[in-house]
Order: structure tokens, then C-alpha cells, then sequence
RNA sequence: GCCGACAUAGCUUAGUUGGUGGAGCGGUGGACUGUUAAUCCACAGGUCGCAGGUUCGAGUCCUGCUGUCGGCGCCA
């Protein structure tokens, strides 16, 4: 039962003039009594086959007639070119119904559930995403975020990175601590990772370049267009490196992840109505730096109210991005605004060398990073500095106890460079079953 | 944790100062030999989110609850 003709090479022409077989899902139907359109729709697109009585029979004919919406079919046919809106028809010979659909319960996701959700998140369609799915909104979607993966990967594994994976039950917080998923762990608790880090750190001097793609977790009860509570994490770690070797590769991979984008993924680029030259300017431009001082300033010149040392919330992140046309890295913040990790500028230890990537088009954050604290003298001089007790960090300090290197690394949001790459509304729209405060279903 | 909205048929929705809920899509039956969200005729389909209250009378007004959506803080 397998396949070989698909309805993405029947639309080149590759099939012109010759007999194929069609497997695939019936994605519109109309017609009279004599002759019948199915729009028939696989993972590769859609054409449309004519189906007349007095060719294939009123058996035949019946059966196809009652083919409703996203009822299965193989159809046999005549690939015929044409001048038609199409391009390209088949002209069907025989057909047969693999998997019906009851009239009874058509399929819900109906040209009026679609037309008003410009997103597609209505509640509607957010309760029958495992039927939503195979909308072409969706599909397009999910092949682009394919893509992204891929780019992902390609890029640190050319440039020698290993991937390596961390567990994902844990016993402690990276970040802060309110945001942990609590989970049952044979009479013990444990908590879902929000970031590989720490234990990227562990195998840093073993691998020396190493990334990962994985899920985090974090239980934020974050109602925006930018937030899930599981989303994907594509993390990277490199050893002798500085915070400036570390942006570079931030860069470089997000560049190379618009740059395969627009190589492999135009047409539905195109089709979700994204403008191609933002997405070529992404890939092509480079990515001015501004330190956090100079950000500061700039907010405050316009008018903004904001002090010195408070970290930048997204409602500023919001004004001072609104007239970048490229992402900005933004870099030394003050030390008393970031977690004990991030290193202190050794040029003024008021700062730590840390970098933070936003997006423009109001996509916020995408990249957080930097140097890591990496002597056994400053790693406990900031967690005390910080109240944490040292005990919770012991391995994390023992890194440090056994040689020691400057190192450092940086997170990206995957789903939420997904969603500013692709123009998506809302960062659910990059994902297949989304995760938030209010929704584990379906 | 905080702020703001919304809830009517499977879907998208109309519903006026409170007076027995309409339409389009989808479904069913019929007509039609080239349709493009096909068209035309007919039919079926509703505890107006739930629970109270006001009223002669509540989809409509009030209170509570539930659910959902949008946003803030936090972050990727």
C-alpha cells in the first residue's frame, strides 16, 4: 500500500498525458449529475479530478458523490494539462472511497470557521487542532517550522557542534524557581527542566561545542502572543569563548534559519502572506549591537520612564525596537538585574557579559545568552551575593573546582522565531499542539 | 498574581426601548454536462454557557459561577 505519485509533481507537469494514481483526502466537491469536481488534497497540495458518469459509471459516480469533505480516496486518472484556473486536471477513470465520512458528523472545520479567524486561533479551532491540522494554514505552517529545525541543526553540526541531551525531569531551578512544573516523583518532588544549561555546562569541557534542540517548561501563567508553557528550546554551549564569540553564532544561526526559509519554503512563505524582502533583509543584514546603558538612554529620551538597573520589561523592549528594522542584540546589563550565571564584566563589574537578541515587529526576545561566571571564586562569591544556598548548586560549582574555562552559550525560543519569521500572529499558530496556562488539550 | 472582554444551531453570526429566536456556511432530498467558496428549490437542526434574582413576561436587566479570549508582570 504504498504511494508514488504525488499531487505536488502532478501540479509541475511532470505527469502530463500520463495515468496516475491519486491517494489522498477530498478537500472540495461539487457538481451536477453528470459530472463531478473533487478538489483532492495530499501533504504535497491540491488538484482538481473530474469525475463523469458516463465514464466511470453510476456506481462509481454514487460513491463519489458522496464523498464528503476530507473523506479518503484513491482516484485513477488522466493527468491532463490545462488552461484552466488549475493548470493541471485529472480526468479520473475509476475511483474508490477508503475511508468515508459520516453525514452525520461532517467535518467541523468548515469555510465559516476559517474565513473570520484570521490567526486561526478561535476557541473553535484551537479545540480541533488534530483536525485543523490539515488545513493548508496549518500544513504550510508546519512544513516552514520543519525547515527551521532542520536550519537549526545544519547549522551547529557544520560548525562541529555535538548534539547532546540533558534530562528533562530535574531536581532544581535555573531560573528563579516560580515558574518549575511540579512533578511526582516516587514520594519525592521533581521538576520539568526550563533550560539544558547547567547540565550543558557539565559536558561543556568534554564536548567543548555542543547544542541541543528540546523542550522546555515554564509554568508562567503568560497570556501573550509570545509565551507557551512547553515550548522548544535550541540551546548551544562553547567552551573559550567570550560573550562576543557567543553572539556571533546567535547570528549567525538565526540568519541561516531565514536564509532556509526563504531557500526551501517561499511558496508558503508567500502563502501565509509574508513580505519576502523583511525576511531577506533578516538573513542578510547583520545585527547591531547596543549596550544596556545606551538603551536606557535612549528610552529615556523618549520620554520613557526608566532607571538604571531595572531590567527592560517588554513593554519598553516594545518602544525601543519599534523603529528597528533588524534584530539588536542588546548586551551588558547591569549585574544586579541578571541571575548569578551570567559573568561580571571584568572592565566594570557593575555589568555582566550577557546579550539578549529581540526581534523587530514587536516578537520581543528570541535569544538569551553569555558569558558564563566560570571561576570557583566568582561563581560563590554571586551566589552568595544572591542568598542562594550553595548546596543546590554543588555540581555546578564543581565544574568550576576542575579546570575552569571561560565559557559560555545562549537559549532561542525555536516556536517564537517560528512565529516572527513566518508573520504568525501568535506563537500558537507555529506549533501543533500548543501548551498555555489554560489549555492541555487536545 | 493583576487588568479587560466575550459566551445564541456543527461553524460564522443578526437579534432594536424586555413581548414565542432569523440568516449564511455545513448536512439531507431534489434540479443542473465544466464547476472554481458552483448555482437554484425544499427540509432537518436551538435548555440562547450554568445557577439564582427582578418582572405579568428575560437571549436581552442584576448577582454569582464556569469556560474561553486578549493583555500586564516574568521570560525564549
Amino acid at each position: 500500500m504504498t504511494k508514488d505519485t504525488w499531487i505536488g509533481d502532478v501540479r509541475t507537469g511532470e505527469h502530463d498525458g500520463a495515468e496516475v494514481e491519486l491517494k489522498g483526502w477530498v478537500h472540495r466537491s461539487r457538481g451536477s449529475n453528470k459530472i463531478r469536481f473533487i478538489v483532492l488534497r495530499d501533504s504535497t497540495g491540491t488538484v482538481q479530478c473530474v469525475i463523469k458518469r458516463e465514464v466511470v459509471g453510476d456506481e462509481t459516480f454514487e460513491a463519489m458523490k458522496g464523498a464528503l469533505v476530507e473523506s479518503s480516496v484513491i482516484l485513477t486518472g488522466i493527468v491532463e494539462s490545462t488552461e484552466r484556473e488549475h493548470g493541471h486536471e485529472v480526468q479520473v477513470t475509476s475511483a474508490v472511497v477508503v475511508g468515508p465520512v459520516n453525514p452525520e458528523r461532517p467535518f467541523p472545520i468548515t469555510e465559516s470557521a476559517m474565513a473570520e479567524a484570521e490567526g486561526g486561533e478561535t476557541e473553535f479551532l484551537l479545540d480541533n487542532r488534530h483536525l485543523y491540522l490539515r488545513t493548508g494554514r496549518m500544513t504550510s505552517m508546519l512544513k516552514m517550522r520543519s525547515t527551521v529545525f532542520g536550519a537549526i541543526h545544519s547549522y551547529f553540526r557544520d560548525r562541529d557542534f555535538i548534539e547532546y541531551q540533558a534530562p528533562n525531569f530535574v531536581a532544581g531551578a535555573v531560573e528563579g524557581g516560580s515558574t518549575l512544573f511540579e512533578v511526582p516523583y516516587f514520594g519525592r518532588t521533581a521538576y520539568l527542566t526550563q533550560s539544558w544549561q547547567l547540565y550543558a555546562e557539565a559536558a561543556m569541557p568534554a564536548l567543548e561545542r555542543l547544542y541541543t534542540m528540546a523542550p522546555s517548561f515554564r509554568a508562567e501563567k503568560s497570556r501573550t502572543r509570545r509565551h507557551l508553557t512547553e515550548f522548544w528550546h535550541a540551546e548551544m554551549e562553547m567552551a573559550w569563548a567570550s560573550n562576543d564569540d557567543i553572539m556571533v553564532h546567535g547570528e549567525g544561526v538565526v540568519r541561516h534559519i531565514a536564509r532556509s526559509l526563504l531557500d526551501e519554503r517561499e511558496a508558503e512563505l508567500i502563502e501565509q502572506g509574508r513580505d519576502l524582502n523583511l525576511v531577506a533583509r533578516y538573513a542578510d543584514s547583520p545585527y547591531p549591537r547596543m549596550r544596556y546603558d545606551e538603551a536606557v538612554e535612549t528610552l529615556q529620551g523618549m520620554g520613557v520612564e526608566i532607571e538604571w538597573g531595572q531590567d527592560l520589561d517588554y513593554s519598553k523592549e516594545k518602544v525601543l525596537t519599534a523603529d528597528f528594522d533588524v534584530p539588536t542584540f542588546l548586551t551588558h546589563y547591569p549585574r544586579i538585574a541578571k541571575p548569578f550565571y551570567h559573568r561580571p564584566d571584568p572592565d566594570d563589574t557593575k555589568y555582566v557579559l550577557c546579550h539578549d537578541l529581540l526581534a523587530p515587529e514587536g516578537y520581543g526576545e528570541i535569544i538569551g545568552g553569555g558569558e558564563r561566571t566560570w571561576s570557583e571564586k566568582e561563581i560563590l562569591e554571586r551566589i552568595d551575593e544572591e542568598g542562594t544556598p550553595r548546596d543546590a548548586y554543588e555540581f555546578y560549582i564543581d565544574i568550576r573546582r576542575y579546570g575552569g574555562v571561560p565559557h559560555g552559550g545562549f537559549g532561542l525560543g525555536v516556536d517564537r522565531v517560528c512565529a516572527w519569521l513566518t508573520g504568525a500572529e501568535h506563537i500558537r499558530e507555529t506549533i501543533a499542539f500548543p501548551r498555555d496556562s489554560r489549555r492541555v488539550t487536545p
